[in-house]
DNA sequence: ATATTACTGAGACAAAGTATCGTCAATCGC
DNA sequence: GCGATTGACGATACTTTGTCTCAGTAATAT
C-alpha cells in the first residue's frame, strides 16, 4: 500500500502507482532530476549519481518517460533533452539553444490547426511533435 | 562555370552553386538520393553507394542539408529520417510510422501562431521544429 | 604541367542509448 | 520472520548515428 512508501516525489509515486519498485538507487536518481528545474541530460544525472550505474539511470529515465513524468525533447540538432513534467496535459517546450533551459507551453490554436489539417494529410494522425527553439531573457542579456 | 557541370541532379546544382566539387563520388550519392521519393535513412544511402566510404556519405549528406536541398527530421522516437527537399519554401512534414513515407505539409496558420506566441515567450524565438506522424493510405490497408 | 586545395576511404572516436548476464534486493506467501 | 520469487542493479559489450584524423587522391587554378 502507498502510505508505508510515500514518497513527497511525484516520480517515485508515478511509478509505484503503475507497479514497479522504489529502490534506494530510484530515489537517489529521482532526486538528481528533481534538482534540475531547467531540463537535463542524461549524462548530467549520469555525473550527478556517483556509484549508480549508467545503465540503470538510463532505465530510470525511461521508466519515468513510460509513465509520463517526464518529457524528451529534441534540440535543432536532435540532442536529446529531458525535463520534469509539471503538467500532465498535452503541452510542448520552449528550449533556450544557450543555456539549455526549458518552459513548457500549451497552445490550444495550434492543436486546433493540427485537428484541422488531418482532412489534408493522407492517412490517420497518430502524434505530432514540436519544439520552439528560443533565447532566453538570461541568454540574450549576457550577450552583450 | 555551371555549363561544362552542368547535371540534372538538384542536388549537385545546389551545392556547385556554393561553390562544392562535382565529384564521381557525389554524383553517386545524389543518385542514390534521388532514388529514395518516400525519405531515406543515412545508412540505407551507405547500403546502396557500396565502395564509398560511409564518412563519405554521412559528409555528402550533411552537405546536401546545409544547403537546403534536402531535410531532416525525427521519427517519434529520435531516430533520424531524410527526405529531398523539392519546394524550398518553409515547410513541415508528416511521417509515416508504419513505412516511413514523407510528405510536405505547409500551415501558414501554424506559422502565424508561433509569430503570436512569441509575445508569451521569455526570450526570442530563433527557430521551430513540428512534425506530425501518421499511419498512411498504404499502411492502413494493409493492416486489416 | 604544376601547384593548390578539396575530397576520399579507413578507421578511431563519440554520444546516446540497449542488451546480456550474474548478483543482489524488495516484496509476497506463509 | 523467513525463504521463495520477481524485479532491479552494475559491469560490460554492443548498436546507432554520426564526427575526426590522417594519409592518399582527384579536381581546379595558373
Ligand atoms: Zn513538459
Ligand atoms: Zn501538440
Ligand atoms: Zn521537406
Ligand atoms: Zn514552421
Amino acid at each position: 500500500m502507498r502510505s508505508a512508501l510515500a514518497t513527497d516525489s511525484d516520480l517515485l509515486n508515478a511509478i509505484e502507482d503503475r507497479g514497479y519498485r522504489i529502490t534506494s538507487t530510484r530515489r537517489v536518481i529521482a532526486g538528481a532530476i528533481e534538482e534540475s528545474p531547467d531540463g537535463f541530460t542524461a549524462e548530467q544525472i549520469c555525473g550527478r549519481v556517483p556509484g549508480v550505474g549508467r545503465a540503470t539511470v538510463y532505465r530510470a529515465i525511461k521508466l519515468f518517460h513510460e509513465v509520463e513524468v517526464i518529457c524528451k525533447m529534441a534540440l535543432p540538432d536532435g540532442a536529446p533533452r529531458y525535463a520534469v513534467d509539471t503538467g500532465g496535459r498535452h503541452h510542448h517546450h520552449t528550449i533556450c539553444t544557450g543555456c539549455g533551459a526549458v518552459q513548457d507551453f500549451r497552445a490550444s490554436t495550434i492543436e486546433r490547426v493540427l485537428k484541422a489539417i488531418e482532412a489534408d494529410v493522407d492517412g490517420q494522425i497518430t502524434g505530432h511533435r514540436m519544439e520552439i527553439y528560443v533565447t532566453c531573457q538570461t541568454c540574450l542579456a549576457s550577450a552583450d
